[in-house]
DNA sequence: ATCATCTACTCAAACGTTTGCTTTATCTGT
DNA sequence: ACAGATAAAGCAAACGTTTGAGTAGATGAT
């Protein structure tokens, strides 16, 4: 049987509120009643029942995170960030994985509200599937992409900017025939990585040549496929820019298999900085982005929010990390 | 303002009772009355109080599960095994990581509690932190090491035989001073590694050396540092057997390091078999785990537990998986 | 016409708390 | 001895649902 304060009441000869206020250490109790609540609470081992306090206070102190995967270590690492921003704050965390399912994501958002959550942080999978506020009623963040509905607090690392680093970078090196290795080609980071991507070339006096350009979905597998056929059809190619360290894993990968070298035959460079890209046998240039800091900074925000902050954005700076998989030539 | 039951049955003239049997298709109500009815509330946005809901129904349709870390790969596919599952279910996920800290993992599971979570998914940051029935007064499972309270559910990989393993497969390749790099030295699944590793070796008539052994965390980081201090003081050594992939990771970083050629020196095989140790660069020779069916089979048996049955066992059995890190010869 | 049955609906209690208001008892100062 | 203040406790409503029991009216069988 499950402990309640009408057992404690009773025990006592008290009435309910004496009990509750005791418990929770407000006035108008005397410490010797507060005293024998408190023991007799621990001696039939009472624990509050949250969702009734909940449904009365109007508040359930939980927040509710949906991200597309979590294998993906660059969202394993944000939700590190988001759950250590959590865990101070003393909220807890319902946790949902849509799998990169748009409906998935939408039916978790409106169970997620049924909940009384106080607070939702989104990634999409989708990064142009617009919600209205009353798709999203609580205090919303959402991650890495900027919304147009300025309801949502955001935070994101500057993609576009990331991209024109990567591809200078590369030309810096002097290779001169870079492909570009797309995750989702709807995703908004792929698409701002591509257009700076596609900028630096046209300024820096090179050509954009549309055949070493494609999209895949953001898996080494992706990748490595997307690396044959650029390679296959555009022998030419001297670098690739994967638009994600997991693709550019995935072009490494095909890299290493046909014994190609790296970086002296072709110079690879990636997005995101996960662990793994510094792993020594792997080295790989990238753009890094604070993973850790962006899923603290998403709870940060969300919790400004919940005390009654208007949104905020936050927007990181990206940082060329140099590796073995490029070298000047 | 948030609309509720009572605001759907004063706009249609009708009491709450007749309200709720028509959004839960409950008999008792007309076809005309229900469908008025499910007309206005979506037109007025209605979403039910989960929080009122579950506090009348005696189930919160939410399980919890706490982990020591998520950036390890191995818990992150765990933990996808274990969402898919409860998204299935229906069931909710309240996600909370203890960062290896036994205070946290309690507080924790006292709070869940609170909460009035159907179920707890745990894998303990020591497995040999004993939880009595009145720690975890609601089904559990627990993860990846046998309780002696036969009040929980459990799940775990053969640990024992998967060491016997990995041993054999070292001295079958003629490595003979094989080394055992080990994690937490009170976490379960390091000791009976350990077993299976010394026992081996005395069975086959090898020596077992004390300073060939040594004990760390469960880090990249701390593989290295103890192989360092390893081969410095046993250069004779010819093989290390790391008792995870991500320390065996350490071993390789510092082989590397030093320029030391693997298989041909010194052979390594490590255990759990993450999607890293597949990567071509790497090629970990490891004994595997089925991540994601573990995470499953704990759902499942929680879920089990859940409606009613008994607490049952899951043991699966390790397969060795060959790759470039040993070799015969 | 009478009774039973069914249908559509309402009433009110219950879930386990919190909290504003009221009551009772004790203490203080005059 | 008495009003007034203070402290400790109780009462009851509220949070938003679900649900068993009750009711009024219609239908049907005898």
């Amino acid at each position: 049987m499950v402990i309640t304060i009408k057992d404690i009441a009773e025990k006592l000869g008290l009435s309910y509120s004496s009990v509750s206020r005791a418990l929770n250490n407000k006035a108008g109790v005397s410490d010797e009643t507060r005293k024998a609540v408190v023991k007799v609470a621990s001696d039939l081992g009472y624990s509050p029942n949250e969702l009734a306090r909940s449904l009365v206070g109007k508040s359930s102190n939980t927040i509710g995170v949906v991200l597309p995967d979590i294998k993906n270590s660059y969202f394993s690492e944000v939700l590190q960030g988001i759950l250590e921003g959590a865990s101070e704050a003393n909220l807890t965390c319902v946790f949902c994985i849509s799998n990169w399912s748009k409906d998935r994501e939408k039916q978790y958002i409106a169970e997620l509200q049924q909940k009384r959550i106080n607070g939702i942080i989104l990634k999409r999978t989708n990064d142009y599937t617009e919600y209205t506020q009353k798709d999203i009623a609580v205090p919303a963040v959402i991650i890495e992409n900027r919304s147009s509905d300025s309801h949502f607090g955001y935070v994101e690392v500057d993609n576009h900017l990331g991209a024109t680093i990567a591809t200078k970078h590369l030309l810096d090196c002097g290779y001169k025939n870079i492909a570009f290795v797309g995750g989702l080609k709807n995703a908004r980071s792929c698409v701002l990585r591509h257009k700076g991507y596609a900028e630096v070339l046209k300024s820096s006096g090179f050509e954009y040549v549309k055949e070493r350009v494609s999209f895949g979905e953001f898996t080494l597998d992706s990748g490595y496929h997307q690396t044959k056929a650029l390679f296959e059809k555009r022998p030419e190619i001297d670098a690739f820019f994967g638009s994600n360290d997991v693709i550019s894993l995935g072009v490494l990968k095909y890299l290493h298999e046909r014994q190609i070298h790296v970086p002296e035959q072709i110079g690879v460079i990636g997005f995101d900085n996960i662990q793994l890209s510094d792993y020594p046998t792997i080295g790989l240039t990238t753009i890094s982005q604070p993973t850790n800091s962006i899923g603290r900074s998403a709870f940060n925000l969300l919790y400004e929010q919940i005390q009654g902050s208007p949104p905020h954005r936050v927007i990181f700076q990206p940082e060329l990390v140099l590796r073995g998989t490029t070298r000047k030539r």
